[in-house]
RNA sequence: GCGGGUGUAGUGUAGUGGUUAGCACAGGGGCUUCCCAAGCCUCUAACUCGGGUUCAAAUCCCGGCACCCGCACCA
């Protein structure tokens, strides 16, 4: 169906909605009503089932709020804060500094006035139509927040999920017992001060996002999940050369057209898990991106794509993220995020130290000569003679040993694999796909396979009276009691709440008639088909927990 | 951010200066041994917000907000 048809639906049913409505609401925020977290979370545990169940990958909840130091080393302060100005004749847009520095290569932001005295002295004016340029404005696509009292400490809401998972990459190095590869997954929001958010759910600027951060030994870089179960699976590539195959993943690997295995699993990985959850197998390619496209941590990036009412939109993101960020955490915060890597051979360089003698130490300094022994002993051999108290230690004290220091490891950072998913993305392409209408009858049916969907079961009765009501109550508790999502319904008529259950993706209604007060049998009525059988009242929590186990995806 | 369009019950809509603001669906209550939005009775419920013009504004004008479409932006 189209994107009206999913708004409409999700206003009226409380899945979701714009936020502060009663206050006029706020571009690119939105609620998630009952149904829509219902549904969200169940995406979101799907999600976690491929990734921390089926590839072993392990989880961190880090905070949204990230101090400044955080997003300097990432890059994301710089990036993130452009000057834009504006054409005052026709409107365009244009980056003040890539503007100035097709004039001058060497220009470097090094302040605002300098910025302005560099574009009048270049008598800058509008590419396309020689207009005037407004005054460059700051945007800052982070949000900006303080921690702390008074001046505060400057901080921004994260823009990513990502950096909470690198800068504890130590501590998970050594959880994984300081073997490689391994991956650490978040589920959390990000936020972006978008400068246009649009078109509901797609572009938000308080969104959901899952991200994975996978670690390599950068001299392998494979990852050794599943892949003999999906390098079999045919995707659509869109390599930044311009072709559109369908092709096998492992003759993509073989064609050069993905170059390394990581990606190309994860490519496998994203359709498999996409398909799972009830993306239309024939909407889905992955878009390589071309190189002025690359974000700025990144070498090589492969978007998953899914085609809407609105077009193609980005769900996921395959990035080599390379060794970008470790090596910048390493940089700036003085914390090496390196894995030690055995040599295959012990490597040995030659060195010299200090080898105190005793006596002779005892005899100059009396008391003191355990101090004057340890200091020796610990120093680091240099040219100048060592110092004790200000006064060069007398060279019988000690005498120089070359020795050969054995080395069995080498620092290595390691190399990241990023796939990360928007989940209010993915979220919104499924209610597409999945909505339908009934041809006889004209209503929405949203077709959500049972471990997606928010309700498993909705429990009837046949009229609420002559005790129908008492006892679908009894096997509505008793559905409850055995974890299953059920609610109950006895408003109007049957045929109107087997649509309402439709509706919000319900995939199973029993209803109690006169029969079950005889023999304990319910209706159980299938929402695909409409078709339904009798069972007995014992049956039904273990019918409707196969057909939800029955779709978690497994590899 | 720029340009254009739109804003009426929960949803979809009618209403072009004076209407008890109409209709349909949905929702609540009731009747009907009622299995696919059945029928009947009944009830609830709306003019995006602020200012202006006017005796009188849902309606005309200005501004805010939101949504839609294009452009730009989307690390």
């Amino acid at each position: 169906m189209e994107y009206q048809d999913v708004i409409e639906l999700a206003k009226r049913r409380a899945i979701f909605w714009p936020a502060f409505d009663i206050y006029g609401g706020l571009s690119g925020f939105f609620d998630y009503g009952p149904v829509g977290v219902l549904i969200k979370d169940n995406i979101i545990n799907s999600w976690k089932n491929v990734f921390i169940n089926v590839e072993g990958m392990v989880p961190i909840d880090s905070p949204n709020i990230t101090p400044e130091e955080v997003l300097d080393a990432s890059g994301h302060t710089k990036v993130f804060t452009d000057y834009i100005t504006y054409c005052e004749n026709c409107g365009e847009a244009y980056r003040v500094d890539e503007l100035i520095k097709m004039k001058d290569p060497t220009f470097e932001l090094k302040s605002y006035d300098y910025m302005v005295q560099r574009m009048q002295e270049l008598d800058l004016k509008c590419e396309k139509c020689g207009g005037k340029l407004s005054k460059p404005e700051k945007f800052n696509l982070m949000l900006p927040t303080k921690v702390g009292p008074g001046k505060g400490k400057q901080a921004y809401l994260r823009p990513e999920t990502a950096q909470g998972i690198f800068i504890n990459f130590l501590t998970y190095l050594r959880y994984f017992r300081d073997t490689l590869p391994f991956g650490v997954v978040q589920v959390g929001k990000g936020f972006r001060n978008e400068i246009a958010p649009r078109q509901g759910l797609i572009r938000l600027r308080e969104f959901n996002m899952a991200e994975v951060e996978v670690f390599f030994d950068p001299e392998s870089l494979i990852w050794p999940g599943h892949y003999n179960e999906i390098f079999n699976d045919e995707v659509l590539l869109l390599p930044n050369d311009g072709r559109e195959i369908r092709i096998k993943i492992s003759e993509s690997m073989e064609n050069k057209i993905i170059k390394i295995q990581p990606i190309a699993y994860f490519i496998g990985l994203v359709q498999r898990f996409l398909i799972n959850i009830g993306v239309d197998k024939n909407k889905i390619r992955f878009r390589q991106h071309y190189p002025e496209e690359l974000a700025h941590y990144s070498k090589d990036c492969w978007d998953c794509e899914v085609k809407t009412s609105l077009g193609w939109i980005e769900v996921t993101g395959i990035a080599d993220r390379n060794q970008y960020d470790l090596k910048q955490h390493s940089e700036k915060s003085g914390v090496l995020l390196v894995f030690k890597k055995k040599l295959d051979k012990p490597k040995y360089i030659t060195r010299k130290r200090y080898v105190p003698i005793e006596n002779e130490i005892k005899n100059i300094y009396g008391k003191e000569w355990k101090a004057v022994f340890e200091m020796l002993k610990n120093l680091e051999y240099n040219d100048k003679k060592p110092i004790y108290r200000n006064k060069e230690i007398d060279e019988n004290c000690y005498r120089i040993e070359i020795y050969q220091e054995e080395i069995k490891t080498e620092d290595v950072i390691p190399w990241v694999i990023e796939p990360s998913f928007g989940i209010d993305r993915i979220f919104y392409s499924l209610l597409e796909h999945n909505l339908y209408r009934r041809e006889e009858s004209g209503y929405k049916v949203l077709g959500l396979k049972p471990h997606i969907a928010p309700f498993k079961v909705a429990v009837f009765p046949l009229m609420p009276k002559d005790n129908l009501d008492l006892k679908a109550l009894e096997i509505y508790r008793m559905l409850k009691n055995s974890g299953i999502t059920a609610y109950y319904d006895d408003s109007g008529s049957i045929g109107r709440r087997y649509a309402r259950a439709d509706e919000i993706g319900v995939p199973f209604c029993i209803t109690i008639d006169y029969e079950t007060l005889e023999n304990d049998t319910v209706t159980i009525r299938d929402r695909d088909t409409t078709e339904q059988e009798r069972i007995h009242i014992n049956n039904i929590a273990k019918k409707i927990k196969e057909s939800v186990e029955k779709c978690m995806m497994s590899i």
